[in-house]
DNA sequence: TATAATCCTACTATTCCGATAGGATTTAAA
DNA sequence: TTTAAATCCTATCGGAATAGTAGGATTATA
């Protein structure tokens, strides 16, 4: 199951991107909107400020807003950012690989080939959808 | 991540199968051959077996075989056992639906239709695979 | 100067995961 | 008939992760 960090992640990305070149949006408003806590939202576009997906203004007027384009987003990369790996066990990860801590070798291990395609099925489907295509219609 | 539940009863469930056509196989031997505490693979051992995935007999010289072939075995069934739903969001679920907290309105939700691919690609693999791809070569 | 916003750190409550404990039950073999 | 070997079952527990909260520091606008 996916967790509320990405889930109201994903959303809030898609509430900026909604409303790009108007002014900066505020955390209130998106919480608002998207029924989530204010105090947890705030650390999550702390998140995706620091990972570079977002930009702010403080003070009086400020907000969010986004820095890069919403079809050069790939929902892949925000995946990582907020849930972590899309592998379902490290040992198939490409960008956070670990030996997995039973398995005394991997290409003898009973699950290792289903798992390679679960990662890259959900691999194609994270790299074909981009920001823009959350806010289509 | 995958749990170690669901990655424990996969190999345990390969190791009966291929053990098939001989005497039962015991939980001890599994355990030792797949690195995995004994205790917690019994619980999981019961598990498959009140699925209807695995067959016991108690006693000296008993243990667990395999009460279905195992091309029949599809591997979404036993993930849905051990790990539960396939989709990463409750409410697009095929199996295991339910509202999601939030959002007002699925048909407004700007992640619905991304948690639709998942799932969907998920379980295109999660069909065409079973538990004798799991023991090939 | 007052207000509105983000920024930041730390804390907390709850849930889930992985594992363990301790026996009850059943069966086969000595 | 006894003993050993196996599953069965329920309960519990520690630790980690998740989801959320608290409280203020900082910055910018009007």
């Amino acid at each position: 199951m996916l967790s509320k960090k990405t889930k109201y992640g994903l959303k809030a990305l898609a509430y900026v991107a909604k409303h790009k070149g108007e002014d900066p949006v505020q955390i209130g408003a998106i919480a608002k909107s998207e029924n989530i806590s204010q105090k947890f939202l705030e650390s999550i576009m702390l998140t995706l400020r620091k990972a570079g997906f977002l930009g702010s203004k403080k003070g009086k007027g400020g907000g969010y807003y986004l820095r890069r384009q919403p079809e050069d987003i790939k929902m892949v990369e925000v995946m990582r950012i907020l849930e972590g790996p899309v592998s379902l066990v490290p040992c198939v990860s490409l960008n956070f690989y670990e030996r997995c801590d039973d398995c005394p070798d991997e290409t003898t291990c009973s699950v290792h080939s289903l798992m390679v395609q679960l990662r890259d099925s959900n691999l194609s489907v994270l790299n074909k959808n981009t920001l823009a295509d959350l806010i289509k219609e």
